[in-house]
RNA sequence: GGGCGCUUAGCUCAGGGGGAGAGCGCUUCCCUGACACGGAAGAGGCCACAAGUUCAAAUCUUGUAGCGCCCACCA
């Protein structure tokens, strides 16, 4: 082991024990406080407010059923992110925080939580239930928020909002009830997707489809009226038991098999049922036999052939899937039971014509996993044909942009396709449906307020059991936390904070949630919701894979926020924010984040600990270093505007961070530090001081909205006015506009030559290991003008490439024993004095040779292509034909150089 | 089955018609008074494949192969 790595393996060791240096939560919590306690989270007008216009989000509001996870931590931080851009700006930020019930989720989790104490729902009663569900909610639900608070993120938490509380609940009556009384919510009798162990109906999006090794059973249907070619149809079936409800057999209208067997009848087996064969062009010729047993009752296509041909529904299973009254033998079988026991009939019977393998995919409770049931049931339906119009309009025409584009004809598309909408629940844990009925008259009707009395008889009314789907409360979330039900569109936060600027959501809940937001919207207030979609990326696993428990990929944003920070988690997690649509979570994006919070530290730390003499002042740009880096910062300005406009965190992270580390601290603070000296002319001293806090703090409030914490904390150390900016979060927003009179190409080309110097002379110490301290003498040859610059900044060169003679002229000679760089505008050769590697450097220079001549040709056979000369624009061909010279010259002088070491 | 996306350095990914980029990893040197969660210098890529458009293709079009996600779900 060398030392270097003894030296580290002991401060890892250190580091680990004493937990290095910086501890987030004791920086971070006190500035969360801070923060907190002087209003800046509050909703405006607040502090650093000095615009009119508002800009308003929604958290998408987390449900209560579990804590932070990868989602939350990207989408808040996107929001986050946002808000204190545009609060920074000066608007009147509002980020409306809550959380939502999550109905059926909830109920599974704490129907779990009560049987680990030996209590079962039905025996506690619905009551005692809701209160253990508000239990849970109050603890789930400041535990989420906290964790949202841990990240820094800047919502309300003095008006926290939840989906079922009295303000959400007298919206949710509102819209129930105006849409029932016009038409737009009815009853229905109709397929669902029905789970016989919990005995609910549930949404299609809360089933889930899991792979089944299944089979295909031929089953023989005899004809009423048997032919001499045929006495019976053979249908195909995955579920041989529904054959019991059958009341049909379909075949495509264009199949020459069974074109004349249209009409005729077939003696259902076993139930001894006459039912029609028909035709309907939803059946597919090519599977199975082409001919389709019709279960209207048990599959939702069936159903709605079914209903086409005006066949009649009949359901044979009762709401735990076991076979009704009325079929002998069979009643009382589940649905398992059944079907073994149908099989073996038909078997007995002959009618069994054969069985194939056939793997399909079926439907699963997500809380149970209990095979769904697609089952007949009066449920509440919303009809959406009106609504769905008035949600694609303003997608349609613009008026709600997407981002990533792309996403806006998905939206559409799901749209397009969306059927009527059910919406009750056979569930304890929701908005109760509030709809009435008088058993004794058939008074029915929905109300907003309650009701106990027939209005038109006085009998004692019932209110229907059933919960309104989850989603029916959450497409309410962006006008009903803001006064709706009570104050209507003229309450004053409406007015003030509607529409909302932007939601980020992630893609799976586009429709579920962000299409009805808009129909809800529509509907309700006449206004879209928000402005801007932004659909996130999606974080996949290490693997590729979707996190999940069982595939034990995922990641815990509350472990990564103690191990990296909230800043780390944060400003990592957007460098991984492009225009995909997956991203794969890397570890090493967190920890080059946490580590570039470090930089920023230190940084700081190098420039608060040389403000000895300090006062403040405007920035003087002296030096061609103080104007390429201003120039630099007006250009990063631009760029990051730019990101947030069009919501490209990626890009606009790696700007920071090249920015800051690259240029800032990898050559701006070197090029200060001679400035600094204790000796130094105290006039640049000064301007140099002051320049420096001024470029850290454009760079502070730059990264605020990303790493909140860290720049606060530094922001707080500065010698600058707190007056008027006490905090950071408050403070003003770099001005591009402002600041564009820094732009100054001329010195950032300047620049550029000094790096190329110092570069080649620190290759070349690197190539021959001479130590850093070791003075170099050393020659540069280049052209009046560039020799001219590099003259004006020899200060530069001779501090970063510690020389001992600098000789830089236009007629330079070669010195005896050095190591020769040849840039395209200048020649460096760095005095070696005995120690020159012959072969190592005509190895080099052939190297460079090689690629000399590829360039030359490359252009040559370039510029002498007559369509290039004729088609090609002007300007290319001209910076072309530079390049070509520059190549030739600088094969020239390669080609010189290994001359001369030839000798 | 439909839609969308991806394939660029060892890994994770940017870029997007005229000079191949970043971070991590790797190699060499360095604890120099901000930072070893660091500094300096390097090595490393016919940009998946094929055809087409073009004066010019990693970039546009089409196709092929592989990977992935979402939606639908055929009895």
């Amino acid at each position: 082991m060398t030392d270097t790595e003894q030296r580290n393996e002991a401060k890892k060791e250190a580091a680990e024990s004493s937990s290095m240096g910086y501890t987030f939560s004791d920086v971070e919590r006190p500035l969360f406080l801070a923060w907190k306690e002087a209003g800046y989270f509050q909703r405006s007008p607040g502090r650093g407010v000095h615009k009119d216009e508002s800009y308003t989000v929604v958290i998408p509001p987390p449900n209560i059923t579990g804590v932070l996870h990868m989602g939350h931590a990207l989408n808040d931080t996107i929001q986050d992110a946002c808000i204190r851009h545009a609060r920074m700006q000066g608007y009147q930020t509002r980020w409306i925080l809550g959380t939502d019930h999550a109905g059926i989720a909830t109920q599974t989790k704490v129907d779990k939580h009560l049987a680990e104490q030996g209590i079962n729902r039905r025996e506690i009663g619905r009551e005692a239930f809701l209160e253990a569900c508000q239990e849970w909610r109050r603890d789930y639900g400041t535990r989420i928020v906290n964790q949202i608070a841990q990240m820094g993120c800047s919502c309300d938490y003095d008006d926290e909002k939840f989906t079922m509380s009295p303000e959400f609940s007298a919206a949710v009556r509102k819209v129930f009830v105006d849409w029932y009384h016009q038409g737009l919510i009815y009853r229905g009798k109709r397929i669902v997707n029905w789970c016989p162990s919990c005995t609910t109906a549930i949404a299609d999006d809360e089933a889930e489809y899991e792979p089944e090794q299944g089979k295909l059973w031929y089953l023989r249907y005899p004809l009423k009226n048997p032919r001499p070619d045929r006495e019976y149809l053979i249908v195909a079936t995955t579920r041989p038991e529904t054959m019991l409800g059958d009341t049909g057999v379909a075949v495509n209208p264009k199949d020459e098999r069974y074109k004349d067997l249209v009409g005729e009848t077939v003696v259902l087996p076993i139930v001894d049922r006459e039912i029609p064969i028909f035709s309907d062009f939803y059946v597919d010729a090519e599977f199975g036999t082409g001919a389709v047993k019709v279960t209207p009752a048990h599959d939702p296509n069936d159903f709605a052939m079914g209903a086409r041909a005006g066949l009649e529904t009949i359901n044979i299973l009762d709401e735990t899937a076991h076979v009704v009254e009325g079929y002998g033998e069979f009643s009382g079988m589940s649905r398992e039971e059944a079907r073994k026991a149908i099989v073996a009939e038909f078997e007995r019977l002959g009618l069994l014509d054969h069985i194939e393998d056939h793997d399909h995919s079926v439907m699963h409770c997500y809380r149970c996993h209990t095979a769904l049931e697609p089952w007949l049931s009066e449920q509440w339906f919303v009809a959406v044909d009106e609504l769905k119009r008035a949600a694609a309009a303003p997608v349609e025409d613009g008026t709600i942009e997407f981002f990533p584009a792309r996403w806006k004809q998905v939206y559409l598309d799901w749209l397009e396709n969306l059927k009527d909408w059910c919406i009750s629940r056979q569930l304890w844990w929701g908005h109760r449906i509030p709809m009435y009925y008088c058993d004794e008259c058939g008074w029915m009707d929905a109300s907003v307020d309650e009701i106990d009395v027939c209005p038109t008889c006085g009998a004692p009314v019932r209110q229907d059991e059933d919960v309104l789907d989850t989603w029916f409360s959450s497409q309410l979330w962006p006008f009903a936390t803001q006064g709706w039900a009570t104050e209507g569109n003229d309450s004053p936060e409406l007015v003030k904070h509607y529409p909302t600027q932007m939601l980020s959501t992630a893609r799976d809940i586009m429709g579920l949630w962000v299409a009805r937001m808009v129909m809800a919207s529509e509907y309700c207030t006449g206004d879209i919701p928000f402005q801007q979609v932004i659909i996130h990326p999606t974080v996949m696993g290490a693997d590729g894979k979707p996190m999940s428990k069982s595939r034990g990929n995922g990641i815990d944003p509350l472990k990564l926020m103690a191990d990296y920070g909230a800043d780390g988690m944060r400003f990592g997690l957007l460098t991984q924010v492009t225009g995909s649509q997956a991203i794969r979570f890397d570890y090493q994006k967190i920890e080059s984040a946490r580590n570039f919070a470090n930089k920023i530290r230190n940084a700081a730390r190098f420039v608060i600990m040389n403000l000895e003499g300090y006062e403040s002042g405007e920035p003087e740009l002296r030096t061609l270093a103080d104007r390429w880096i201003f120039s630099r910062l007006a250009g990063l300005v631009e760029t990051v505007d730019e990101a947030y406009a069009t919501y490209d965190f990626g890009e606009m992270t790696r700007a920071l961070n090249g920015f800051f580390w690259n240029e800032f601290c990898d050559w701006y603070i070197e090029f200060s530090k001679a400035r600094l000296h204790k000796d130094a002319d105290p006039a640049d001293r000064l301007a140099c001081q002051r320049n420096l806090v001024f470029i850290l703090d454009q760079s502070l409030r730059l990264l605020h909205p990303i790493m909140p914490f860290v720049t606060e904390g530094i922001f707080q150390e500065l010698p600058i006015s707190h007056e008027e900016e006490p905090m950071l979060i408050g403070a003003e927003w770099p001005d591009a506009e402002r600041l564009s009179v820094y732009a100054d190409p001329a010195a950032e080309r300047e620049i550029a030559l000094v790096c190329e110097v110092v570069g080649a002379i620190r290759s070349t110490r690197a190539r021959y290991k001479i130590a850093q301290r070791e003075q170099l003498s050393v020659v540069v040859k280049a052209a009046g003008d560039v020799a001219g610059a590099l003259e004006d900044n020899r200060g530069l060169i001779e501090s970063l490439a510690t020389t001992a003679s600098l000789l830089i002229s236009e007629n330079a000679e070669k010195p005896a024993e050095a190591s020769a760089y040849l840039g395209s505008e200048l020649e460096v050769y760095t005095v070696l004095s005995g120690y020159v590697d012959f072969a190592a450097e005509r190895k080099r220079l052939e190297k460079e040779q090689n690629a000399a001549v590829k360039e030359v040709e490359r252009l040559e056979k370039k510029l002498s292509n007559p369509g290039f000369l004729a088609k090609a624009a002007p300007e290319i061909i001209e910076k072309d034909r530079g390049k070509l010279n520059e190549a030739k010259s600088m094969l020239e002088r390669v080609r010189g150089e290994l001359d001369e070491l030839a000798v």
